[in-house]
DNA sequence: ATCTTAAATGTGAACGTTCACATTAATTAA
DNA sequence: TTAATTAATGTGAACGTTCACATTTAAGAT
């Protein structure tokens, strides 16, 4: 059963030429006629042969694989990223390791990028959202390997592509104040997020600017559970909002939840705004009016910029900053005059 | 900036011995001294010295490192599978490298997996629940490297772990027959996927079973987009069902908003089910009824079935299969007396 | 036919490890 | 003290490639 694994020379001995022609055969050099290039590559077929990749690190000193560090996938976007990057990276003859991170502790993360740097790997891509580790302590961990940050804090001098969430907190915040709403609240995601953060103090930013006083803020998990939890929090210790501003879609979910079982309707009594627009959120009851996040664009730009910091190491840092969108479905609209509806008691 | 990579051979000679114990004192060798070892460490930790991995693989013939092969994460159980297992991967030692297969052709697999082989990958594990290749391609094609598939088709002799999809299918089905329905219609899963087929036959079978004529059976691609599409489908081409099996818990939100576009209410003119019980679908309106597949556990005998395989290549071929649980909550009440509602145009 | 040049092929060393063995140093037993 | 044993360290070869050459063969120019 146990198949055995061909080497160069094995193909050669077959092909009865030198093992350096079966390697000009693989590596489609010029210098090699047709004839014997013919039967080399019968004899590789017949044999099955894949050439080593390991062996071909080792003298290259390149491996051809790139990393992509997580902090989480329980949301979205770095689901999403993690595609996008495979996909990007294998068509440009990359491999990819996964490597996902639960507790972003600096010897966790100082852990996961030894073993990346043991294996060789040429760049990471790192969608470090969080608190917990700054750019030049990854620096230092990194050894020489070039990393390319997704979403890290806006404005720091560190190789990174970056949605900008000031922009985004701040039209869908503009969206609701336009419609009229003065009673603003929010549930935010993990304050140990930048992103998080960035959205938070925009709103804040946002209301101040129109001369609003903000309502009370929750933190959240990014989960749907957590907007639940969240936002009957909100309606116990603040009630009277006549718009919520959630971190995130899933949060929204449970959000909405939680307002109908205290008999309030979306967006009649309550209007409610997400972030993300992940494809599900055009299906919430009611579809939900959000802030999208293009993250096929944001992979595809992380990973050419990564490639070319490999290639030439004295490529330019800058943050590439991406604009999300604000998308307008049904989840809001202009309060309704009896703005101050009857306080209910969550029904535990 | 650029840093030098040090070798073996480098910190012997700052540490004055011999490569060899260098080795040795990485790899946690007894036979060396307690003085030397120390001072061997600390020429590490100031050289920062990282054991090349390629170079180990090379001479060890195993790389330690797992592939996950995924052929969409469109949806929930893919993006889980590969969290749980690289968690998995990571604690025993494992990296993970990622590939996900966008067209599920045999030359599309038979690039990836060639790759795959090239790295010197230990196994792999592949979540195939598509139709495309047979288990003896696939065989043939992985050479010798062992693989565990994760919900292939039940009952074949192939290395896997498998949900028993049908169970599900049987007691979702059974959930509402209980209830009372007999009008029952479908919205299946893509039926080029195992999984997909397993649970449509069953959802056949359990009806002619109950003496009850299925309803219509549209097929979706796992998206809360085409459960729109498909429940409007069905709403126009075969009214009057009072129950709605869904083939995924993402297509049950688009059906969900058709029918509530139908002025149809869920459950009260409508039940309707799911499968998978994402985080999300208790924070549904209504919160949904649905089969819960517990992924974590799929990941966690997965990894370890093949990592017993690599170890041991006469472990048993078997397939570990697991039972889905039925998670009721709101989406599902017995039919209304007017079983029969006014039929309606769909708005468009 | 002979010399020159280019094309095709082959050889030795290296990449950074580990393995199997050889050697040296330190310890114990007589 | 000396031989026998164990602990500690060192050496050479190998893993499967690629690189930089060296060599051979074929083709073209005189």
């Amino acid at each position: 059963m146990k198949r055995q694994r061909y080497t160069l020379n094995d193909v050669a001995e077959y092909a009865g030429v030198s093992y350096q022609t079966v390697s000009r055969v693989v590596n489609n050099h010029p210098s090699v006629s047709p004839k014997t290039r013919a039967r080399v590559q019968k004899v590789i077929r017949e044999l099955g042969y894949h050439p080593n990749k390991v062996a071909k690190s080792l003298v290259a000193n390149q491996s051809n694989t790139l990393a992509i560090m997580t902090f989480g996938m329980n949301h979205y976007g770095p689901t999403q990223m993690v595609l996008n990057t495979e996909r990007a990276a294998k068509n440009l003859g990359y491999d990819l390791i996964f490597s996902n991170i639960n507790e972003p502790t600096y010897d966790q993360i100082r852990k996961a990028l030894s073993s990346l740097i043991g294996r060789q790997v040429d760049g990471i891509l790192a969608i470090s959202p969080v608190v917990g580790i700054t750019y030049e302590e990854m620096l230092e961990l990194c050894w020489d390997i070039p990393i390319v940050q997704i979403d890290p804090q806006l404005g720091l001098e560190v190789p990174s592509v970056i949605v900008d969430q000031k922009y985004g907190s701040r039209i869908i915040t503009e969206h609701l104040i336009n419609l009229g709403h003065q009673k603003i609240a929010e549930i935010s995601g993990p304050l140990n997020w930048f992103g998080a953060i960035a959205r938070h103090e925009q709103w804040l930013e946002t209301m101040h600017e129109a001369g609003l006083t903000p309502m009370m803020s929750v933190e959240g998990d990014w989960s749907a559970n957590s907007g639940y939890e969240a936002a009957r929090k909100l309606l116990m210790e603040d009630p009277g909002f006549t718009a919520l501003v959630v971190g995130n879609d899933q949060m929204t979910l449970g959000a909405i939840y939680a307002l109908y079982q205290h008999n309030l309707s979306v967006p009649g009594d309550v209007s409610v705004v997400g972030f993300d627009d992940i494809p599900e959120s055009a299906f919430f009851s009611p579809p939900l009016t959000t802030v999208k996040q293009d993250f096929n664009q944001l992979g595809e730009i992380g990973v050419k910029y990564l490639l070319e910091r490999i290639h030439n190491p004295d490529t330019p840092i800058e943050q590439h900053v991406i604009l999300p969108k604000l998308i307008v479905r049904q989840s809001t609209k202009t309060p309704s005059l009896h703005e101050q509806y009857p306080v209910q008691k969550a029904n535990s």
